[in-house]
DNA sequence: CGTCGGATAATCT
DNA sequence: GATTATCCGACGA
């Protein structure tokens, strides 16, 4: 499923006005056999809508500000996603520059208006939570079936696509950021592409015993 | 260009 | 209490 969906368009209309992206940039999660997936020890609140019907978007809150968004891709009752990692914006690109404005860039003194540079349009959507920003996908998504056209987020076959195109050169490498499972290459990439994005490996904190002296722990005897 | 630390909170053990 | 499917800005080369 995960390279199959390079190229395919999703899309999102909310109030403030439409924003597409063009898939440049995926990842595999094999559910319960795969040690990186949320589900590998099972079913549990956050991540229930893996074990739902496919086609629907699994939402995750990460890192205490981020959300990446999923496509469930097994029948209901087995849990796997394909994780959507990046996109190039072919539709509402101002729109998706205003939303990707960071907060603390938001100051009252720059009144509201950032003072850094324009973000450059290939990192719009140049990440998972960057993706999710730019499409203004958050929380309320998670669940959303992707394959209703009715539905204001929807994924669907490029236009370009319907002779079965496939000119780009599918790359294939190891998965960004996770611990466990670190070799398994389950990421798929346009070759080339500048909106995929950088690759880097799980950063490996130095898990610092927890100093007792510090604490005010007093040992006596 | 590359590396590094901080932000920040739900989720799980 | 530890971990995290991340991003940004600072700093140095």
């Amino acid at each position: 499923m995960a390279p199959a969906l390079l190229g395919c368009i999703l899309e999102h209309e909310t109030a403030e006005g439409l924003v597409a992206v063009e898939l440049t940039e995926v990842e595999a999660y094999a559910g319960e056999i795969d040690p990186a997936s949320h589900a590998y020890r099972g079913k549990t609140g956050r991540n229930a809508v893996m074990y739902g019907p496919p086609g629907h978007a699994y939402v995750y809150f990460t890192y205490g500000m981020y959300f990446c968004v999923n496509v469930v891709c097994m029948p209901e009752g087995s849990a796997s996603a394909v994780l959507l990692r990046a996109g190039r914006v072919i539709a509402g690109e101002s729109l998706a520059r205003d939303r990707r404005i960071p907060r603390r860039s938001q100051t009252a003194a720059s009144g509201g208006t950032s003072i850094r540079s324009v973000i450059p349009a290939r990192d719009l959507a140049r990440g998972p939570a960057r993706l999710c920003q730019a499409l203004a996908i958050n929380r309320i998504q998670n669940g959303a079936d992707l394959c209703d056209p009715i539905s204001h987020l929807r994924l669907r076959r490029s236009d370009s696509d319907v002779g079965g195109d496939s000119s780009a050169e599918i790359a294939v490498g190891p998965r960004v950021g996770v611990t466990a499972a670190a070799d398994t290459a389950w990421r798929f990439w346009r070759a080339g592409d500048p909106t995929v994005s950088v690759y880097r490996p799980h950063k490996a904190r130095a898990t610092r015993p927890t100093n007792h002296a510090e604490t005010n722990q007093v040992w006596v005897g």
